[in-house]
DNA sequence: CCTACCGATCGGTAGG
DNA sequence: CCTACCGATCGGTAGG
């Protein structure tokens, strides 16, 4: 009932460093989007878990690995669940309000990462700037190559697919800065208003079917 | 003819001083925007200007005050501008033209100064911060007004003008992120592809009349 | 995982 | 306005 199996150990073993990762890289940015990257000591990190400096060395090796580790998730994480809306299978109308509703919920799911990364962009180290910002531009290239096609089959209506797409990126990536847990609109409200402005903006009126 | 002539001595005085701060404050912004300003050193202001970081010091207080004029010259700067486009007295449409044309226009010749303010906020002193953040409100409480003004009309079309307005905000402002001087489209083009969107999305249709 | 420490950086200033 | 310097901060590590 109780015999030793092999497997369960290691993934034990591999839970508790995963939480562990997980907890130091949670309050590492929620210090970060508080008060800045440069702002924070990783003695505050230590602390806020009840742990000291040290704690967070044996988990990461650096300062830097942990801010690079956050960007690299908020950004994978939102593109992830942005291609979900994608593989559905609805025709491009569904398709464009699904994506829009996904898409400011995974960035307001992740808003201190996400917030993080769009400031703190130059303390990077150059390798994992240029790294991410790959990942950035190939989640970006998914939503203008969405809006292009919409547009050339006439459902999307727009004078350049490619701008549609900055401004639609802008409007949800700006919502990482004034976004507030207290605010008047929870993160379901925001999410439609700004889906029903997507859709506004490229021509899609409520009533008008495939 | 060559008469000493009190006030133009003085006015020379100033001239002078305020030439070294307008260049040291360009210096620090395009540094600060490149690196960040936690990576930026006042020596390296200083060698950018061919002197020695004592010469920003007799013309700043320090580190902080420079950030602090920077943010503050970006959202004034911005607000100015934008308040010249509701003060000409057209009508609600062609204002909202008007008025977003200015607006990316505005944001994009201040798009470093901008952009440092976005990332580099809780790098101020929290009384900067304070003070800029209320300017900054004051700004956008001036376009969620005219947008609701507009709804009210019935001009405009939007469930939430104040979600509209953060919309809107949001794709103008993340365009200091992503603009080049050397990219597709210049200034000019930008401000009118966004304009466009924004008379889409507030449903103001091109061939619609007053 | 902690304590104690090193070493580099850099904002700011003294003195000229 | 420059040179030379101070002093504080803090990322990272040694040793246990």
């Amino acid at each position: 009932m109780t015999q030793p199996q092999p497997a369960p150990i290691l993934t034990f073993r591999d839970e508790v460093a995963a939480l562990k990762r997980q907890r130091i890289l949670d309050a590492a940015a929620e210090l970060f989007y508080r008060n800045g990257y440069s702002n924070t000591t990783l003695d505050a990190v230590g602390e806020q878990l009840g742990f000291s400096k040290a704690f967070v060395y044996t988990n990461y090796g650096s300062k830097q690995e942990l801010l690079a580790e956050i960007c690299t998730l908020g950004v994978t994480g939102v593109h992830s669940e942005v291609g979900h809306a994608l593989s559905l299978g609805l025709e491009t109308r569904p398709t464009l309000t699904v994506l829009m509703d996904r898409y400011v919920t995974a960035v307001l799911d992740r808003q201190k990462y996400i917030a993080v990364y769009v400031r703190e962009e130059k303390s990077l180290l150059p390798e994992d700037a240029a790294r991410i910002s790959l990942l950035r531009r190939a989640f970006f290239a998914t939503i203008a190559d969405f809006i292009a096609k919409g547009a050339e089959e006439g459902v999307f209506q727009t004078s350049d697919p490619h701008m549609a797409a900055l401004t639609l990126g802008g409007a949800v990536t700006w919502s990482t800065f004034w976004y507030r847990e207290t605010g008047r609109l929870d993160r379901k409200a925001i999410a439609r208003e700004i889906t029903r402005n997507a859709n506004r903006m490229l021509g899609v009126t409520p009533g008008g079917g495939a």
